[in-house]
Formats: C-alpha cells, structure tokens, sequence
DNA sequence: CCAATATGTCTCCGTCTAGAGACAAAACCA
DNA sequence: TGGTTTTGTCTCTAGACGGAGACATATTGG
C-alpha cells in the first residue's frame, strides 16, 4: 500500500518544507529566510531542513534548479519560438523583453532570489548566477542569432540593456509603486514600459 | 581655545562615525550594518550611536541627506547643464544616462543604499526613496522639458528604461562580473554598454 | 512479533544582537 | 576652586539565531 499520508511521509515533509520556503520568501524576504521560519510555516521542526537538504542552502538550491523555475526560451515565447524569430529585429527584441518581464512579475519568488543575487555573493547565489548567466545567453543567441553587428554596439549590450532594464523595475516594483514617473505596479505603467521598448528597439536590425 | 583634539570631541567623534558607517556598508553591505560593527570601526561605544543620532536610522538619514551624497544635476551634467541641454535629443540622453552611470559607478556606498531600497522598505528607504525620486524627476524635467510626445512612449518610460538599465548594471557589477556576456566590471565593457545606449537613444527626438 | 530503520520532536549550547542603565572621567563654568 | 554638564565606557538583559545531540514514535522487513 503506498503512503499518501501526510504524518511520517519524507516526501511530503520534504514538499511542505519547499512550499513553506515560497512563502517566507515572499513574505519576508531572503533576510527573513532562517531555518526556524521556514520550519514554522511548514509546521515541522526545522531539524528536518539539515537532515533531508543539508541545510539551508540545499533547500534553496533544490528549489531554484527545478526546470519549471527560472523563465525559459519556451515561456518567454509563448510556446512558440519560431514565431518570434520571425519576426523583424525590432518587434522581435521588444517581444521577448516584454514577455521576460511579464514572466518576472508573476514570479515573486523568482524576483526574491534574483534581488539576492544584487546583494551578496554566498554559495546560493553562485550557483543561481553561473546557471542563468549561460542559460541566459543561450535564449539570447537562438533568439538572435541572426542579428550580427550592429554598428558599434554588441548585440551583448543591447539586450542586456533590455534586459537589465526590466529586470530592474520588476525587481523594484514588489516594494516601490513609482519611478521615474511612471507607475510600475500597474498594468498602464508597463504599457507605457512597452511603448518605450518599442521606440528605444525601433533602430535595431536597420544596418 | 577651539578644540580639534580627537579625544572628548563630540563632532570629531560625529564624524569618526559617519566615516565607519560608509567603511562597513561597503565592507559588509547593509546586512552587516549593525551599531556594534560600526562602534567597532569608528573605535567608540556603539551607544554614542543613539546618543548622537537616535539610533542606526539616524546615522544612515545624516549620511544620505548630505547634498553631495546622490548625483546631482550639475554632476551629471559635468558642471555643465547648458552645454548638455544644447545637444539634440539622442546624443543627450547618451551623455546623460552614461554620466549618472558613472557616477554610480563611483559611489559604492550609494549603491548599497539603492540595493538596501530594493530589499526592504523602511523609515530608513522610505526616507530615501521619496527624496531620490523627486530630484530624479526635477533632473529629467529640466535635461529634457523641451521633449515631448515621443510617438506612444512617454518621456518618463524612456529615460526611466534607461536609468533602470544603468542602474541595474552599477548595482550588478559589485557582485557579478558578466551580464549578458558583457564584462561590466571593465571599461571596455562600459563601452560596450555605451554604444548600445547611443544605438537605442538613436530613434529618439525624430518625431 | 520483534528488531532495525526512518521520521519527527525536544532540549541545549554558544554566539550575536539592540538597547537600557549605571558608572567614570574630562571639560566647562561660576 | 568645586559643582555641573558633556563625553565616553562598561555591564546587563532579553531575544533570535544556527546547529548538535538525545530522545520518542511510527514504519518496515524478516
């Protein structure tokens, strides 16, 4: 008879102690991220995390390396690559920035991880760097593989620019509504974030 | 007699402080930011903190609230508003965006306390935050108050992607060397960034 | 059915933290 | 000079933290 109890189950335990790891994150933040909090919210002692995981780390990095956690070049394009990279250099460009930020937003734990990584450098955010930094280039160069010297500027920087752009003020907008002006909690805000992409993305490809 | 001993002089030991709090912050980042590390730096008793400041909060508002701390207009702009508002639209925002990135680029201790804004809000962020984003907007307004209707895209989501862009970089760099394959802890790789940044402001002011 | 193992809880320790309060000594002032 | 204020140090409390270890109980396998 297998077990789909949840007293005495490792695998479910295991799965409270993920799920509860979620929630302290969002709510309180990497800060907030101790074994006692999780532990708490998972309603189980917080021994369990260095006996199943190893520790903190472990459960963090057994989170972040799940597929389905990081955007991929499938979620950024909606399922369908091909489409995109069809499309003319510039509505291509503001497509996948756009549809990156949208992915980040809806990811409030991803986000959390991603402001860590601004703050300190420790084996947790080694490991997420070195992973979204390849993984990263990758979606760039099968997204915009075709696209080679434009004027003087690398294709590295202008899509960093991009990217580097949103991720900002999707980092940004969890704790603060405004900047520069524009209001980045709301949907308005990144309509007018598009058009701006758009106009910024409007030179591209024309060489 | 006017007394500029170190010993028993509360505005020399006033400053002692101010200087530890900038030495820990970029030592330790704002999670290291504790009255006893700074005491310890500054080599007096944390409890002169409260006496002198009213605490942590006090110190860290004394320090960002000096009007040479964060960018100002006339730095930006190289002592120079006139000669920079003279420029057509695209070279501006170039030159605008890049001189706030440089400038950025060297304040760390101003980074920590933009990455301290993204992580979490309190007296200390609210204070700051509030106070960064009314100038940030006086500075555009008066760089680029002759722009307007920039086809769909507003002036606040263009220069705000661009200043999120740069911004979001400075902030990496302290941590991670490579975004995008581009070297952001290097000059060369700021040159890089810069000729995207001219590429993207090229559409600009064509309207 | 009983022993071995897996699962979960509990106590404990050493360390760090913010901050209050008492105390010592130097400076200032009448 | 001697009292008052300022400047600085020291001790103390109370709580949170990571993590080791002992312990209790349920499950499983022979």
């Amino acid at each position: 008879m297998t077990k789909t109890d949840t007293t005495r189950n490792r695998k479910a335990t295991e799965d409270r102690l993920r799920e509860a790891l979620k929630t302290v994150l969002v709510a309180k933040g990497f800060g907030g991220l101790t074994p006692g909090a999780i532990a708490a919210v998972a309603g189980v002692d917080k021994m369990l995390i260095y006996r199943y995981f190893g520790g903190l780390a472990g459960l963090v990095e057994d989170l972040a390396q799940r597929p389905d956690f990081f955007p991929t070049l499938e979620e950024i394009c909606d399922g369908a690559p091909d489409l995109i990279r069809a499309l003319p250099v510039p509505e291509r460009a503001t497509k996948v920035t756009l549809g990156y930020a949208r992915l980040l937003l809806a990811r409030p734990v991803v986000l959390e991880l991603m402001v860590w990584e601004l703050v300190e450098r420790n084996e947790l955010t080694a490991i997420m760097e070195t992973a979204r930094e390849t993984t990263g280039l990758r979606i760039v160069s099968e997204l915009f593989g075709d696209v080679s010297g434009e004027g003087q500027a690398s294709l590295g920087a202008i899509t960093g620019l991009l990217g580097a752009a949103v991720t900002y003020l999707a980092i940004r907008q969890r704790k603060i509504r405004w900047f520069n002006g524009v209001d980045i909690k709301s949907e308005g805000g990144w309509l007018e974030i598009e058009a701006g992409v758009r106009l910024m993305t409007s030179a591209l490809g024309q060489n």
